[in-house]
DNA sequence: ATGTCAGTAACGTACTGA
């Protein structure tokens, strides 16, 4: 089963980008993000003519996120447990049954800027970057809650977080940045520290491996880019891991996403 | 040194969010 995950930075936008990657890598499961549509918007057909069932989590202008997949899309839920008044799309689960059950959980996590901070150092109440930490909370509740089921499941998508400086071609532009800062870096290890495995350095260490170049100052021609798309794999789903790759080539298409795919293949 | 893009409200173009 091969799951991916893409921020697609607009589906309308990237109708075509969708499409081509789609016929080229037949993902059996894949998660979007940052779909840009509600609901009632987003252009089913683009999916289903494909041969995928969709649901969608959508939002009008920005966020929003969605599932694919060959086989039905079971138990799906939407929204991220834990403020019932946080209206803003950014998670959504289904379960996928071939050979194993498959838990999958697409996310779009804030990104967090700008950073604000009080004269203490605590990020002011009601910002951006306390928002994204907060978020997190509520991802390590919710992943502690899925551990304990002890089956295959798979968290992946747009995580706005630099793990490691060699995530990074620049670190040092990105000390003081939302994607970068020590808060956002420990709340991502306590998650891996619950018992995950990151899908995508088991397989590739070192440096140099991107899934999003700025659109801005040729970054992608000079390879500027960091690693925030993430594959996070509970104890079952690691075992049954076969293959963990970044498509950077989609960057270089045309009418690109800043983000390109990630994918894990499991024998499930 | 600078460099972009998608979507909104609204039909110009400034604004938001990345």
């Amino acid at each position: 089963m091969k799951i991916a995950s893409f921020n697609i930075n607009g589906v309308k936008a990237r109708a075509d980008a969708l499409g081509a990657w789609l016929d080229a890598t037949q993902p059996d499961v894949a998660v979007l993000q940052e779909i840009k549509s509600t609901d009632e918007t987003f252009p089913r057909a683009l999916i289903e003519d494909r041969g995928y069932n969709l649901e969608t989590h959508g939002q009008k202008g920005f966020n929003g996120v969605a599932i694919l997949s060959k086989l039905p899309l079971e138990d799906v839920t939407r929204g991220l447990p834990g403020d019932d008044d946080d209206i803003q799309a950014r998670w959504i689960e289904a379960t996928v049954v071939d050979r194993r059950a498959v838990r999958i959980c697409g996310m779009y996590l804030p990104n967090g800027n700008p950073v604000e901070l009080d004269a203490g150092g605590q990020p002011v109440t009601g910002g951006k970057y306390a928002y994204k930490l907060a978020w997190m909370e509520r991802l390590h509740a919710r992943a502690r809650d899925l551990l304990m089921l002890e089956e295959p499941c798979v968290l992946l998508g747009d995580y706005n977080i630099i793990p490691q400086p060699e995530d990074a071609a620049r670190p040092e532009v990105w000390r003081e940045d939302a994607l970068f800062r020590p808060e956002s870096r420990a709340a991502f290890r306590r998650l891996l520290n619950l018992g995950f495995t990151e899908a995508f350095r088991t397989r590739t260490p070192g440096p140099g491996h991107y899934t999003f170049w700025d659109y801005q100052a040729g970054a992608y021609q000079k390879n500027h880019g960091i690693r925030i798309d993430h594959i996070l794999l509970s104890p079952q789903g690691a075992d049954l891991m076969r293959d963990c790759q970044i498509d950077a080539d989609v960057r270089a298409g045309d009418k690109p996403s800043d983000h390109v795919p990630i994918w894990v293949e499991l024998d499930a």
